[in-house]
DNA sequence: TTACAATCTTAGTCTTGTCTAAGTTTTTGG
DNA sequence: CCAAAAACTTAGACAAGACTAAGATTGTAA
């Protein structure tokens, strides 16, 4: 079988961090990408490797990863799901912790499809304010 | 420890569909929910003693698994959410073999309150077919 | 009632992803 | 420049959940 490159929920989470922070430092540390994760880091150090196998990222022992273009690419969908859910659910007037939660939850199961139509519902809602102002209010109690 | 009885995804996945067979059919056997699930008999057994260690199902080998009233309200709920969810996602237009992959993945990870948000803007929706007209127009192409 | 089919369980293995503990490499401060 | 600290890796174990193969139990039809 020609190995699946299956991209695993977990994998995903470990791609989106190093995106983060080669974007805010210029560098991914091991210690951060496990601070972050709340992993350990022999941990961060398992994936790295099964990335490195999976072609997304390239990785030597103590010197650093980076991202390949297909890794970044990857990221960077990954990324953009993340916003488009996060800014959704921010219509609602939910607290930030339960939407980070539910995001980091879900962001793995939407297909292009289903991202397609939350980033419409998004925008459409931006431009509504009388009916996100409906829903908030619903939605916190009564 | 005292047990975490995590309520696993997968577990829920089995909830969900031993709920179903028994309304369905007044029981649930190991063979459907094998089927359903798309999992072999050998997995469907291991679960269910899980799920009979945590208190969501009274199982007897060879003599079939009835739901506890804990097993079965949370199951109860995970159907809610379930259903929730996928009346959202056909406002959109997708066609259903995406939105129940999409439904599949996310149900298990939206919390008590996106819930609700996500309830009453399917309500909303359906007092506003303009809105679902426009949406469903810009997701299918353009 | 007996034999076959269907169903179910057990045993053993695999994969993914996690952990801790111990050892290595790199970085850094004096 | 070198010792201590920080960062990193390896080794080994574990848990959940899946699989196959083989064996046990139950149901059924003749």
């Amino acid at each position: 079988m020609p190995k699946p490159s299956s991209t695993s929920i977990a994998s995903q989470d470990y791609l989106e961090q190093i995106f983060h922070l080669i974007a805010l430092k210029g560098y991914a540390r091991s210690v951060d990408i496990a601070a972050n994760l709340g992993v350990s880091q022999a941990s961060v150090s398992a994936m790295l490797k099964r990335l490195g196998a999976d072609g997304l990222v390239v990785y030597e022992k103590y010197r650093g990863v980076i991202l390949t273009p297909k890794g970044s690419d990857l990221a960077q969908h990954i990324i953009r799901r993340h916003e488009v859910l996060t800014r959704l659910l921010r219509h609602f007037g939910l607290d930030e912790e339960t939407i980070y939660r539910d995001v980091e939850g879900m962001e793995h199961h939407i297909s292009a499809q289903t991202l397609k139509a939350f980033t419409l519902l998004a925008n459409e809602l931006d431009q509504n304010p009388a009916l996100c102002r409906t829903l908030k209010r619903k939605v916190r109690g009564k």
